[in-house]
RNA sequence: CGGGGUGUAGCGUAGUCCGGUCAUCGCGCCUGCUUUGGGAGCAGGAGGUCGCAAGUUCGAAUCUUGCCACCCCGACCA
């Protein structure tokens, strides 16, 4: 067991942080809930990043850049979404310092470079998107508007946790304009479809299809699509969002276009983003108790090779041994790292690469070269066999796809064994407290029996999942007639 | 915003109640030798505005006052 990473059982929370930290992916900085991502957490960050950037190109869409502040006279425009972010929004008030003259060498805020009008930093782009899509949009001939933005967002939350939610982080924002409704709904829901993919196939992650219900529903959309991700302590962490926004930007910023019979109508929009938080999901569904285990696909490094040697001419036989091999690798897309560090002892860099999650290692002794083969270890089962120097390369390539496969499918076990039918209230609360996890349940709809419930339980409406089966049934909580289970969870 | 905690070397810490060769120990770092198949051993060495500011005192990591920062729990949360 690792030396550095507080086990699961004695405090989930705690066991997260360390692997975030110990892993080296994310640290906090001197700033109140921004962290600095280091490179290991940085290198992933940026395989989600060209994954999922690929698949938006080859869903038509093409990226752009808007402005990271918004004139407050715009942010208020769209009335329900100002709204909601204005109790977390940063504010820039001023433009210029000054030296402090009560202070010796310290600077101040001039009050003589008091902005006009305030500027408000980014909590999300709507807003300065949809101004500007009012200058792009004339006729239908101009839609649909398919762009994606990378950027960075601030959202001044009260309470942050690395990863899963910091002051300041790193997504994507699609927005899109349409000329109607049903393709708006439909590119809502193709982009859903685009991030589930990319959770399953990528990071691993099983996820739940949902619609939100009113109340928490994105501030200013109509509808929001979402992907609900379950965690190993039984707590739901939502993945990814999409919003179908009807025309509520289109009319708030006077975003008209004329149709092919020549009749004005406001445009119909789209928004949807992932975040950084999904490194969180991706930490929380399969590390261990011996740190982070990253899904072969977005690990930016795949295979390490850890030479066991006497002496230097030692280290020299086994790097000319294994040269061929790290060539042959890395011409099937394997990255791979040879570890000749002779600072630290083989058994010091197995732990370290445990600790960062590195799919594969490869240990290769003097011994080996006698034999003719080397000892390979996978980082989801933590076992070791014994190869053929010959049969590595296909053994790696096979591995690391079963690797990639294992993890899933161990996480959507996990998934449906914490995933419960209940249908008293009494279960509900139990459950909640005894095995937590999903719950389907039956909801008379209503804001305030969702409220209730909250407020007793601490769990959410999640979603209504998109393949919810229709079936009769009665409210847990208020007892009235109900068409269709919906999923809660707590929620982090 | 409420409650709790922390701030001493790169990291983790002892010392604070009771002021006085107390700046302790471990990891890491540097040098050398021996080691290397699961976080090496020995020997030597370098490294400090004790969060910041003011005060009390012959003397402050330690006492007083004020301030700052971060973490954890809760409230909050597209």
């Amino acid at each position: 067991m690792s030396k550095v990473i507080t086990p699961r059982a004695q405090d989930y929370s705690k066991w997260y942080n360390d692997i975030v930290v110990e892993a080296g992916l994310a640290d906090h900085s001197a700033v109140r809930g921004c962290m600095v991502i280091k490179p290991h957490g940085y290198g992933i960050w940026e395989k989600i990043q060209q994954t999922l950037d690929k698949m938006f190109k080859d869903t038509g869409h093409v990226n752009a850049y808007f402005p990271l502040f918004i004139p407050k006279s715009l942010f208020e425009a769209e009335e329900k979404n100002a709204e909601g972010f204005a109790k977390e929004c940063a504010v820039v008030t001023h433009y210029r310092l000054k030296n402090d003259p009560e202070h010796p060498g310290k600077l101040m805020v001039d009050p003589n470079a008091k902005l006009e009008e305030e500027l408000v930093v980014r909590p999300t782009s709507e807003a300065i998107i949809w101004n500007t899509y009012r200058s792009w949009i004339n006729s239908y001939r101009d839609l649909p508007i398919l762009v994606n933005q990378w950027a960075n967002v601030v959202r001044w939350e009260m309470r942050t946790r690395l990863f899963l939610r910091t002051a300041e982080f790193l997504w994507q924002e699609g927005h899109t304009a349409h000329a109607t409704k049903e393709e708006a709904i439909e590119e809502t829901r193709k982009m859903l479809g685009v991030y589930a993919d990319f959770a399953e196939n990528w990071l691993a992650v099983p996820v739940i299809r949902g619609v939100k219900t009113e109340s928490e529903r994105f501030a200013g959309a109509d509808d929001t699509y979402c992907i609900e991700a379950l965690m190993q302590d039984g707590k739901a962490l939502q993945a990814g969002t999409s919003h179908f926004l009807g025309q509520n930007f289109a009319k708030a910023f006077d975003v008209k276009f004329a149709g092919q019979d020549g009749k004005l109508d406001y445009v119909w929009a789209t928004s949807w983003g992932v975040s950084t938080r999904l490194m969180g999901a991706l930490i929380m569904s399969h590390s261990d108790d011996n740190g982070l285990v990253i899904p072969p696909k977005l690990a930016p490094l795949q295979v390490v090779i850890v030479p066991i040697y006497k002496g230097m001419e030692g280290l020299q036989k086994v790097a000319d041994a294994v040269a061929p091999m790290i060539e042959a690798l890395k011409k099937q897309g394997v990255s791979v790292k040879f570890d000749d560090r002779d600072n630290q002892r083989p058994g010091w860099k197995f732990a370290e690469y445990e600790l960062k999650g590195i799919p594969m290692r490869i240990a290769v002794g003097e011994r080996d070269l006698t034999t003719g083969t080397v000892e390979v270890a996978r980082r989801d089962t933590l076992s070791k066999e014994v190869v053929k120097m010959e049969d590595v390369v296909d053994y790696v390539v096979k591995t690391l796809d079963d690797i990639q496969s294992n993890l899933f499918h161990r996480a959507k076990a996990r998934m449906e064994e914490k995933t419960m039918k209940v249908d008293t209230y009494e279960d509900f609360k139990r459950l909640l407290d005894e095995q937590p996890g999903f719950i389907l349940a039956h909801w008379d709809g209503t804001a305030e029996t969702e409220e209730k419930i909250k407020e007793e339980t601490k769990a959410t409406i999640r979603c209504i999942p998109l393949d919810a089966v229709e079936e009769e049934g009665k409210c847990i909580y208020s007892g009235k007639s109900s068409a269709r289970r919906v999923l809660f969870a707590r929620a982090y």
